[in-house]
DNA sequence: AAACCTTGCAACCGCGAGTGC
DNA sequence: GGCACTCGCGGTTGCAAGGTT
């Protein structure tokens, strides 16, 4: 898998893929030598080569202690965090990785941990629930989701009220209302109470544990600052954080559920809430595929087909989502 | 089974930082 | 300070392989 031989550049400079033999003379080179200048080594070693395309391949490829195959649970949990805290930048996160390259930690995020992200409802960039329609895709699963966590008895009605009273606000005139508080709302969804603590501290409740963390739902997601320490939350007040335990002093009953900032951490609580209705293109929806992974996880099947089988009350925000 | 689409990733390209004269 | 050169980084490309229609 590799660019096919694009030929000689004008200053008859050999591109594309390494053959086995230039690959030798490399390493042969840089094992007697050491790589010096790039600049110069390609015609101390008989390379037909731009220096750069020679420090490419030994740096990506040919050094021994590259470490190839699959990437670990380890190895992606820290180029997650490592993500969230340094950007792009792939140079530093790899001297966290010993024996993977920046270009392998760089594919590696842009084939699968950006679409990970992207299918549980963060921002790849801002490691922030996504609060745009396609997050709205994610928040829907993750009502059903979160339901099914919970639900021994979940009544399907309670479900669909959630779920349109979070879709409404996009064009109802008559959104329904919901429970004033945070833990009234999670008590009226049948979700497990937080457990409050001599410092008033409330902990969340072990079904909603995740491996990302669950605090990210519960900030401001327009503030871009990474969560150290003390956050804002969606009213602008200030929420301590400390240890997953959240300061709920400064709650108020202006807190709804189920927020839009709160659910997208619910998504990998559930473990089947991964699937998510988000093809590549990042932007195109489709609600059979909605459709689809409700009915394989949910037990409320046919929530979202009885939904669009309505049409005539929701087109304005099926039009939205198609 | 052929055509088309998607995915994974090696390699290329452009740019900025660092260095020496 | 200005210039030339080298190196390293991050973004992007383009193709083979695999998957889907």
């Amino acid at each position: 898998m590799a660019r096919s031989p694009v030929g000689n550049d004008e200053g008859g400079l050999k591109k594309g893929p390494w053959t086995p033999e230039e690959d030798r003379k490399l390493i042969n080179y840089i094992q007697k030598h050491g790589h010096g200048s790039w600049r110069a080594l390609p015609r101390h070693a008989g390379l037909n080569r731009c220096g750069k395309s020679c420090r490419l391949r030994w740096i990506n490829y040919l050094r021994p202690d590259i470490k190839r195959g699959k990437f670990s649970d380890e190895e992606e949990q820290i180029i997650i965090n490592l993500h969230s805290v340094l950007g792009n930048k792939w140079s530093a996160i790899a001297t966290h990785l010993p024996g993977r390259t920046d270009n392998e930690i760089k594919n590696f995020w842009n084939t699968h941990l950006r679409k990970k992200l992207l299918q549980m409802g963060i921002d790849p960039v801002t490691h922030r629930p996504r609060n745009d329609h396609l997050n709205l895709l994610a928040t829907l699963q993750q009502l059903l989701a979160a339901a099914n966590l919970v639900s021994t008895n979940w009544d399907q009605e309670l479900a669909k009220i959630q779920l349109l009273n979070y879709l409404m606000p996009f064009n109802s005139p008559t959104p329904i209302n919901l429970p004033p508080t945070m833990e009234a709302s999670m008590n009226f969804l049948g979700l497990p109470s937080l457990i409050r603590d001599n410092h008033h501290h409330h902990q969340l409740p072990d079904q909603l544990h995740l491996n990302y963390s669950p605090l990210e739902g519960l900030v401001n997601c327009s503030d871009p600052t990474p969560i150290l320490g003390n956050s804002m939350d969606m009213n602008g007040h200030e929420v301590a954080i400390e240890n997953n335990k959240i300061d709920m002093r400064k709650f108020d009953d202006s807190y709804n559920f189920p927020s839009p900032n709160l659910l997208p951490a619910l998504v990998c609580a559930s473990p089947t809430g991964q699937a998510a209705a988000v093809n590549q293109m990042e932007n195109k929806i489709d609600p059979n595929e909605i459709s689809n992974s409700y009915s394989a996880s949910t037990n409320f099947n046919g929530c979202w087909d009885e939904f669009v089988d309505d049409e005539a009350d929701h087109s304005d925000w099926i039009d939205v989502l198609e």
